[in-house]
DNA sequence: TTGTATGCGTTATCAC
DNA sequence: GTGATAACGCATACAA
């Protein structure tokens, strides 16, 4: 692989004139940038990415940790931080890492990044990290958290609205008559789950019903475990008219156990799910269910962070707080009941 | 950030000291590998990832680069990778590009990862890039391909029998006594989804149907365009007893079409996918499918091109081709039917 | 068992 | 408008 030094001594330039013409970063005498051209595109000569990480001390690399790529929320989030990087600073690029919601292990993938000397760090923190992570960013660590904050770190953090999203699916349920109204809870140590399940609980009160810890039922972010948590939302006696599901684990099991019950969904029971994705409406009956911005999140984030490491912004950390959609289809029971109201 | 040598002036040592006890490179006095320790400590030293890189001419990173990791197959599969660098190699790591099947963007990309010095690329090829990527493997730079080859390029591959599968499960349609059955086929420049396409009309063949043509329904992939395709799909004249989906945009976009009409399935049209995913099985009908082993690609992959990059194989490229499964569910009919018996 | 010194390929400072 | 050269932080060949 050709250096500059070959370069150079191919166009009869000094290595510092050839840096000057591949970077725009002087003048440079048209006839020797010709040759210096030349020279490159006849040698096939490509800078050496890793050298000049480390002369300028900037690696380039951004470390994005999420929880699963698997999930289409943190794939859509991921392809947005993507594209926007393209357009901010297409030199950069992601170092992607899956934590599984395990805190050891996120504890784990940032050491590996911090040695790799990210430029910065996009975080949905799993939880459980809080005094590594306040010193991280005490450092001035460039840093910001997506999808949940954690309240004792001061970072720069991009959320959605959880509590009031919750809440509309909920007045909506109840717009449409349903009283008895049982939520799936996602065990997560994120402050997302507690906020959506809030605001299940303030909807109902506000309606003047009275929230029942018994219709809330506890679930492992899991396909299986799901299913086995929709049975138990099934078993609840008298059955719930409508079931609010906390993330898309539990509505796709619960949904399941509803197919497996040979219920059917809306008649017997309706379902409406928080965080929907592309195949909600291949879904019979189609999926109701509030929708995160997860796209958007993902550029507002590396917006936030590329603001940090460009010390274009320092100091007091700054919340984002995106709010989400109401996606009115089928499970509700909105269009058979009563046409497609919206709340 | 400390240094390796404000390391060695802490502990009273030479800086290769140092550099010999973080890689266990020689044997060091155990009393003097302690003071190292101990520095290392006290100062909070992380080595550099970048220096070191340069200075092994090896960057540790692995260019992974695929159409979209918002489709679950691929999803998997970069799992698959992740997992499996974990075990062979944690220094390494990922960089994740999405190309969106555009030959172009694939070609930029790769000149970008070429810049940052990956030491191997693992690609899901859009195709139209053949002379380029000839060369680079020509010039022995490791690579291997995953999901899709190309005949024109000489390299590793791993792929999974396309044409087994699709006749699998095309066999099971006709057991089941399906006779007039339609194919969606995704306009990919890939060759998987002529061979599953093969795969169909081979099936018919030997059932002594004679494939027609106009069974054979084109679609984008992507969901709108599938939902259109699904459509046609429905119009054709008479409508078609069972549905082979080449992949899964269109096994979505025909079961969204299926229930827009009004129809049911498996009563009213019976379907099958190329691609199964996890949420198949909330849907509902469950989907009868084509399975792919995404996650052991990724795997099989990583292996191949660690192989190549580490020399432990050189010359001859090897083709690894993994074997689907049937997935039989509710969709094709089986279960309402006669049970669900195995082809 | 330990240390010295060179170079990996750049960028950037200083000099001309 | 151009060039010489000193870092960037590490690994390692060679010495001791």
């Amino acid at each position: 692989m050709a250096t500059i030094r070959d370069v150079a001594a191919r166009a009869n330039v000094s290595v510092a004139t050839v840096s000057h013409v591949m970077n725009g970063s002087r003048r440079v005498n048209d006839e020797t940038r010709q040759r210096v051209l030349d020279a490159i595109h006849h040698l096939k000569y490509r800078r050496h990415g890793i050298a000049r990480s480390l002369r300028r001390s900037k690696s380039g690399a951004i470390g994005v940790i999420i929880s699963d790529i698997t999930n289409p929320f943190f794939a859509d989030l991921v392809r947005g931080i993507e594209t926007a990087i393209q357009e901010i600073d297409p030199e950069s690029h992601i170092i992607l890492s899956n934590t599984d919601e395990d805190a050891a292990k996120e504890l784990q993938v940032i050491d590996v990044l911090m040695e790799k000397r990210v430029d910065g760090l996009i975080l949905a923190p799993a939880g459980g990290n809080e005094g590594f992570l306040s010193d991280l960013v005490s450092r001035a660590f460039p840093m910001v958290f997506v999808d949940r904050a954690l309240p004792q770190v001061d970072a720069d953090s991009v959320v959605v609205d959880n509590t009031v999203g919750a809440r509309r699916i909920v007045e909506h349920l109840i717009a449409l008559g349903h009283r008895r109204i049982a939520a799936m809870r996602a065990t997560l140590h994120a402050t997302s789950i507690d906020a959506r399940i809030s605001g299940y609980q303030t909807a109902l009160r506000e309606a003047g019903i009275k929230p029942d810890p018994r219709l809330v039922i506890e679930s492992a972010s899991e396909i299986g475990a799901a299913y086995a948590a929709g049975q138990r939302v099934l078993a609840l006696d008298p059955i719930p008219e409508a079931v609010f599901c906390s993330n898309n684990f539990t509505t796709l099991g619960l949904i399941r156990a509803i197919h497996a019950a040979g219920l059917r969904c809306p008649d017997d029971i309706a379902v409406v799910g928080f965080d929907d994705f592309p195949w909600a409406d291949s879904f019979h009956p189609q999926l109701t269910a509030v929708s995160q911005p997860a796209f958007a999140m993902g550029e507002d984030a590396i917006r936030l962070l590329f603001d940090r490491i460009n010390e274009r912004r320092t100091g007091k950390s700054v919340q984002l707080t995106l709010s989400t959609d109401l996606v009115v289809r089928e499970s509700c029971g909105a269009l058979i009941k009563r046409g497609a109201p919206t709340p």
